[in-house]
Parts: structure tokens; sequence; C-alpha cells
RNA sequence: GGAGGUGUCGCCUAGUCCGGUUUAUGGCGCCCGCCUGCUAAGCGGGUUGAGGGUUCAUCCCCUCUCGCGGGUUCAAAUCCCGCCACCUCCGCCA
């Protein structure tokens, strides 16, 4: 949800959002229509009420005629602050369901256009020359099976296309992963979290999942609970409905979760390999801060997800995406890609988003005392992946694999695997 | 799954049986001021949040807010119904 008094104040700039966007700005005119009937109707519900309230507190005092002619008079009042409430509701609901639909307003320095309109902002690390290194390379999962690594037949078998299990050293490997990860953002900073993964429709809702992405979501109908895409999704509701004092800000978390997605609409695509799953395990980054605070604090995730990436010893760049492509809640995403020599081209393994307060008032979080401010104000909501295990394994098989099939272990990694500098195939131990 | 209990403005707490004199009591904490070599104590005042009106902004006025949502009533923290969370016990279970 964004800000009413930015869509009062300056609707122009929501427009141009919209339209950054592809989408159409005619919603901005039906918002501002529904803000002032909502407006005028709450007025109206607040004279009547307080006339009804003036009265009533004469009634204990009043005596015989006088007091049976305050009653009549209330009761009638009574009727009409009732219907005037109930069109009060109606025109809220109306100004609250557009309200709703209208996704964050994208930062004007996120590039306009959609999914293919993305900037390329850097590059870091070099792309292997297999060529002049005299072997073709193979891909992850031909890596995987060598190394009895990654099982999608079975995967398939278990729990049908797009599921896979890690056997050995590739149940090892996400181990590793995960410790890495986590140790590396506890001293950052972040307070490690395990977080549940199934959540109720509040916490789904609130952070923006169950609009556009709503076919992406797995719903459990006896319960009424979702599990989570995300655990972006846990960590936002956590601190749902509180009111945080600006001193305790940025809080930042690191969570490792389970994800579950049923890409719905992705029917074709990436069908070989974990590259695209319907469920895997994730370290997410999640912040809380101030959204003055909040644009420096996006460049800071971005570079811890470099920084990690770097520390992996992949190749990879990072893209400055579209507003057409941000999802509702973001005003402005990076990406970092890296490159899948299989696929010839760059592949996104982490994503940061800025979400400012569109999240934070759908959950009700809000802060107290913002620079030395009296009044509260919702807090702001950041988010980054520090490490997509599927998507990094797969980066991790081709990016570092060896003519014979061995897979090299980039020197971080290495304590998190028992010390092992390289992974080889299953029957060839050295 | 079953039985019972609890939920009040940061924390604790009065009020709920018996609806109106409650602008929701008092204490702690916190903030401002006075007093004071300093600090503490003492004294005085302030201190839930949201929304609307007004305003350059403040001030001010109004409405809502006693876990959440409905209902009864002229009037609900208080009466009725549903839900949620927590606690105790029983059953089942990794």
């Amino acid at each position: 949800m964004i800000d009413p008094r930015l869509l009062r104040d300056d609707p122009d700039r929501v427009r141009a959002a919209q339209r950054r966007r592809g989408e159409s700005d005619a919603v901005v005119d039906d918002l501002l229509a529904a803000d002032a009937s909502r407006r005028e109707s709450i007025a109206a519900f607040e004279r009547l009420r307080a006339e009804q309230k003036q009265l009533g507190k004469q009634i204990p005092a009043a005596q015989g005629d006088q007091r049976a002619a305050l009653l009549a008079q209330t009761k009638e009042l009574a009727t009409r602050v009732k219907a005037a409430e109930a069109a009060q509701a109606v025109a809220d609901q109306t100004f609250s369901t557009l309200m709703a639909g209208l996704p964050n307003v994208a930062d004007e320095r996120a590039p306009a256009g959609g999914e293919d309109d993305y900037v390329v902002l850097e590059h870091h690390g070099s792309v292997r020359d297999f060529d002049a290194e005299g072997f073709a390379p193979r891909d992850h999962i031909e890596i995987g099976t060598m190394l009895k690594a990654i099982d999608v037949e079975r995967g398939a078998k278990v729990s049908g296309a797009r599921f896979y299990f890690l056997t050995g050293v590739g149940a090892m490997l996400e181990l590793a992963l995960v410790q890495m990860a986590m140790e590396r953002a506890e001293q950052w900073g972040f307070t490690p979290m395990i977080p549940p993964a199934l959540v109720r429709p509040r916490a789904m809702d609130g952070t923006g999942f169950l609009g556009q992405a709503a076919a992406d979501v797995y719903h459990l109908p006896a319960d009424d609970l979702y599990l989570v895409g995300t655990s972006e999704v846990p960590l936002a509701a956590y601190h749902s409905d509180e009111l945080l004092d600006a001193s305790s800000l940025p809080r930042r978390y690191v969570a490792s979760s389970p994800c579950f997605r049923r890409e719905a609409g992705s029917y074709g695509k990436d069908t070989r390999g974990i590259f695209r799953v319907h469920w895997f395990d994730k370290v997410e980054m999640f912040t809380y801060t101030t959204v003055a605070d909040s644009y420096a604090e996006h460049e800071r995730l971005l570079s811890y997800e470099r920084e990690w990436l770097t520390a992996l010893e992949l190749p990879f760049r990072v893209i400055d995406v579209a507003a057409g492509d941000l999802g509702a809640s973001a005003v402005r995403k990076f990406d970092c890609e890296a490159w899948i020599p299989t696929q010839g081209r760059y592949r996104e393994l982490t994503s940061t988003s800025n979400c400012t307060q569109f999240q934070a008032r759908r959950l009700e979080i809000r802060v107290r005392g913002a620079g030395g401010a009296t009044a509260t104000e919702p807090a702001a909501t950041l988010n980054g992946t520090l490490c997509a295990i599927p998507r990094t394994i797969v980066a991790l098989l081709e990016n570092h694999q060896l003519a014979d099939g061995s897979v090299r272990i980039p020197l971080p990694l290495q304590p998190y695997l028992q010390g092992r500098d390289v992974l080889k195939p299953a029957g060839t131990d050295e």
C-alpha cells in the first residue's frame, strides 16, 4: 500500500510511475474519487455520532417527559448513525480495494519498461574460456550425476516434475553453503533466524504475494495456511502490528528456510535440472529501517550479495530491474546474475528489493521517533537473497568443473566441507 | 481433539457480577519544568495509537481504539454470539 497523502498531494508522480511500469494510470483518478467520497462519508458519520453522544449524555439526568423526548430523539438518531456508519464502511472498502491493487511507486531511477528493459550496472569476475582449456563444459545435471550429488529422476518419481534429491556430497554442499551464509551474515550484524514456512493469509497478503503472484503460491485449504515462496514472508510479518523504536533500527535478520513455488506460467521453462524447482532452501536477508535510510540499506544488501558471489568465485553481473518487472511491493530491484556456461548467459542467483513502506503499511509496522520526529511513520522493509541453494549449486558445478568431471571448491567454502578442495566423480576417489 | 482460565493506554494494575456520574483508576518507567554545589530525593505537569476537520506548520476540535469481529441498547471495557492468542490439565503424537 502506498501513502494516501502522496496520492492526494502528487498524483502525477503516481501516474508517471504507473506508466513506467507499463500499466494504466487511470486507476489514479478512480482512487482520487474514492478517497474524496471516503473522507466525505467519514465526516458525515462523525457529525452524527458526535450529536448522538452529546444527547446520550443528557439522558441519565433527564426526568419524565423530557427523558421520553430525548429517548425518542436519540432512537431516531441511532438509525441514522447506523446508516452513516454503513455508508462509511462501504466507501472505505471501495478505497482500500483500489489501494490494495496499486503497486508501489517505482523509483525514478528504475528503468522504464518490462522484463527485457533492465540495465546492466556491473560485471564481476571473469568468464572461463572452455575452448581454450580444451574441453566442453558439462551441464550441472551431468556433473551432479557423476558426483552422485543430484538425483532428479527419483525426485520426479517421488514428488513429480521440478523436484530433486540432493545426495551424498550434494547434501553436504547444501549444508556447507547454508552454514557459511548464516555465519557470514551474522558477522555482518544480521540476527540469524529459522522462521516458519507455513503462514496465515495475513502474512502472505501483507507481503504482497496474493495479488498478481497468487497463482504461484501453495495454499493448504484444510487449515487456510500458505507455504511461503521465500522467508521474506515470515520475516516481514515478524514485526507486524508493532511499533518499533527508531533507535532499534536498522533491524537486520538472516533466515534459512525452505521455499515453495508452484511455478505457474513457467511451463517449459528451465525444465532440465534444478534451476527452477517447486521446492528449495534459501538463505535470505531482511532489513527493517526508515524510508529515509532504505536507499543506502538497499546498496548495502547488494554489496553483501556481491561479496558472497565473489567469495564463491562466480562470474556475475548486476542488473537494475525495469519498473514493469519489479513486482507489486518493490520500488527498485537489483539482481545478481551468474554466468551459466552451458546456457551461455547470465541467470538470476540473487535479488534484492527495496519495498519502502509498501509492506509495512499493510502489516502495520511503524516506527516511533524517526529523525527526531514525534509522529510515527511506517517502517521500510528490504529483502535480499544471500544464497538460493539449487541455483548456487548449478553455478558452482558448472563454473568450477574440471575436464574429468570433478569440481573445484573455492577456498572460503572449503572449511565447511571438511577441508575438501575438490569434489571427484563417484568411484574415482583419490 | 476435550475441559477450565486469562486477555485493559510501554510494564503492572482498578473497573466487568449490578450498562450511563470513566475525558478508562492508581503505581512504575519515560519526557518537560521547578528546586538543588553535582546526583538522588521532593514538588508540578505531560505520556496509547489510528483517522477526519483546520492550518504554511503548530495549536485546537471531532470520531474510533479496553485481544479481534459481529449483535442487543438511546447508550457497551461492562450484557450476548463467533473467532484469535496465551496459560493449566487430559488425550494423541515427532
